[in-house]
DNA sequence: TTGCAGTTCTGCAAAGTTGCACTTGCGTAA
DNA sequence: TTACGCAAGTGCAACTTTGCAGAACTGCAA
């Protein structure tokens, strides 16, 4: 479907990712994650290790498959648009799920990941240093989303930092909780568990 | 008053680490923190690049005097014990300050590192990356803190990760503020306004 | 004083990561 | 169709970080 509209540039650098993305993740369940070395996984998809960088900021990258998500000003406000009327936890535990990205890759590797997470938490901690990386631009998502709440009118940078950090954890703790189960990533289970921690612990400090 | 207790060999290493330390922040004050390199670093203090590592996990642990803090099960009875009817928040919130340490370091090494923070906000992770490397322990101290607290007498791991992560959060916060105003880094102060952040937040939540 | 055990320091090698300069080939406008 | 701009891929060098093995040194006991 999409191959039929675009050119052979970008039909190369998709499969060129993915190829690097399956690369990685066979040797990683052969060799272990220590010594799936990123030479080994750019020989073994045909390309330099130089290039290997040009698609991940890291191995672990590559492993889990994560991109760099756009967060536009745009992509915010379709967010919002998108939930309208949804409490601000739930909306911006929403954008934190939706950041960390179901991979659209094939459905086995994705399976495989999940092992991997299973017996590599490390790689867990790589999801939220992307998310770091991104601080500043989901900040102010944040913000816009706290904007639309009356209670959360008057709430400046400081809060809206202080929210994305407890939502991220209620997602960690819910990933964490999921992954122990061995139960498909579910993104609206993930959802609910978080939104569901965050409403017992501020239940439980008022 | 130490030193007169010490053997040769700590006084050797205490005066190594300071040295490094020192070389740290005064080449970064000079090269800026891409071209303050641990080679040069090392040569500056006159030991090799290997032992620079032997003393810090990376350079920017030089660069703030991080060191890792021992959370040993007394230290954590001890910090319990010394604030035994305190809130949970402003219990959790003085283990973290206590954690990001007053380093010892000479009085002029502090201002500078302060300037260094407020010139390379990503000094500031660091600080917190110490804290993930330790997570584990942190969140066993948190749940012995909970644990004193009717409201979270049933509190479980999650709980006490969930709690890390919003207090922690609000220490960040404040730290930033704090940096923002060029005032001196008070522990006291600090916590007081990152305790305060909790209970803003928590009450908007409400 | 000597010798042993444990520490500190070192050099070396390998891996991850990044910047820079260069080549090649796709896309497209004239 | 040609030619030009741009993106993908590459090679190289530098830097950070870690593991390993061995040399030098310290503390302590015989």
């Amino acid at each position: 479907m999409t191959s039929e509209t675009l050119g052979l540039r970008d039909r190369k650098r998709i499969e060129t990712r993915q190829r690097l993305e399956r690369c990685a993740v066979t040797l990683v369940m052969r060799d272990g994650l220590e010594n799936a070395t990123v030479d080994a996984i750019s020989d073994l998809a045909d390309v330099s290790p130089r290039t290997f960088f040009n698609y991940f900021d890291s191995k672990e990258d590559a492993i889990l498959g994560l991109r760099d998500v756009e967060i536009t000003d745009e992509a915010i406000a379709g967010h919002i648009a998108a939930h309208p009327d949804v409490d601000p936890v739930e909306s911006i535990v929403r954008l934190i799920v939706t950041m960390l990205g179901t991979s659209i890759a094939e459905r086995e590797v994705r399976a495989t990941r999940l092992e991997l997470v299973a017996r590599h938490p490390q790689l867990m901690g790589r999801q939220f240093a992307q998310m770091t990386r991104m601080a500043e631009r989901l900040t102010n998502a944040v913000g816009a989303i706290l904007a639309r709440d009356a209670r959360f009118a008057d709430a400046d940078a400081p809060t809206a930092e202080l929210m994305l950090a407890i939502c991220g954890a209620a997602v960690r703790v819910a990933v964490m909780e999921l992954a122990a189960t061995h139960s498909d990533p579910d993104p609206e289970l993930l959802q609910q568990r978080a939104v569901e921690l965050v409403r017992e612990v501020v239940q439980k400090l008022q």
